[in-house]
DNA sequence: ATTATCTATAGATCTATAGATAATGC
DNA sequence: ATTATCTATAGATCTATAGATAATGC
């Protein structure tokens, strides 16, 4: 029964590849710096991901996915009923998981999938890192707190402006990353204009 | 003394690899892509830039930098005074621009580089993004209208934004890239929250 | 016996160079 | 003569596979 072996270096095997293709990119990532990552000949690989590359990448997205849609979730249901702390929640989260680069993805990394995989993958991608903060959003602006009416385009702001923390070279600690992530929720939701 | 020839071909070489270096990063673009959507044979690249792939991308970003620099500045010069005005000019210009992702080209992109050049480029890519917007944004201030203090902060979530427009795959037609720009800007400004 | 890892190598592709050939300008 | 482009090829690197070898569990 047991075509694929999952012990522990499988896991391994797709925790560096995350973190190498999320910080990365598909094509820049070589199987031998996974393996090296790991500490495995590279060979090696295809004993726990036969078919290669590019089910590892699948492999690894859909993981990856999954993980966003429960922890941004999670966030949220663990916060505080205030939009602001919901909001800050979820931003914690973002600001400590590898980056997932939903622009890269689509422009670049897809290139390596059929067409039908490729939009499958996009599609949940999507829908993982906007539905929770959807939801959230939607009961606030019920209760009067949230003015703006495009909560769709609200949430990827939130989670655009979020992620570009990963982007800035000079912020190394999570620390920083985490606080610098809480502040730019806060000036999406105050705005920057002088209010009154 | 006309080491490298000038003429309209170099430009269209910039030009095309301009595009496909923003769009999918330096290890996923081909001098065969390159060269094919000139229309030239991928060894004659090496007519316009002798010394290989890294020049071109070098000069590509130069250039790049230079226009992004320049295109912010006359984008928010030739806006109205008020800082809705110049915010969505600069978002408009950046909105109609191959995305210059800073994110990618801090973590992927510069691993072709020298150390002391990926340094120096990307500390000019962040100051021509950011010092036109942190200017406009100071007068602002100054003025009582903006109520955020931390403009660096400020202009580079505007930035990260306004880019992320970019990575929306349905989004095909420049006006429409255009208006979800403007719009993004307005929630920045707004605030998500409902006022007053 | 089964599971995990490595060695060796095939085949593809990429960057880059050398040198031939065609097109253009004097 | 000079400028622009192509052909052919070297050398490096990458993905992937076949098969040998070592480690582990019964």
């Amino acid at each position: 029964m047991s075509e694929t072996p999952d012990n522990e270096t499988r896991a391994r095997i797709l925790d560096a590849a995350e973190h190498l293709f999320h910080t990365r990119g598909y094509d820049a990532v070589k199987l031998r710096e996974i393996a090296a990552a790991v500490g495995i000949h590279h060979a090696s690989l295809y004993y726990y991901v036969p078919k290669g590359k590019v089910q590892l990448y699948i492999e690894v997205m859909e993981r990856s996915i999954a993980r966003h849609e429960q922890g941004l979730k999670q966030s949220i249901a663990g916060a505080q009923s205030d939009i602001r702390a919901q909001m800050r929640a979820a931003a914690q989260w973002l600001a400590l998981q590898p980056p997932m680069d939903i622009a890269r993805m689509a422009e670049s990394d897809m290139r390596a999938l059929e067409a039908a995989e490729a939009m499958r993958l996009m599609q949940s991608a999507y829908d993982a890192l906007r539905m929770p903060l959807v939801t959230a959003l939607a009961v606030a602006q019920e209760a009067g707190t949230i003015q703006e009416r495009d909560l769709d385009t609200a949430a990827m702001a939130l989670v655009s402006l979020v992620q570009s923390v990963h982007g800035i070279p000079g912020l190394k600690s999570e620390r920083a990353r985490v606080r610098l992530a809480e502040k730019l929720v806060d000036m999406l939701l105050d705005g920057l204009l002088t209010r009154g």
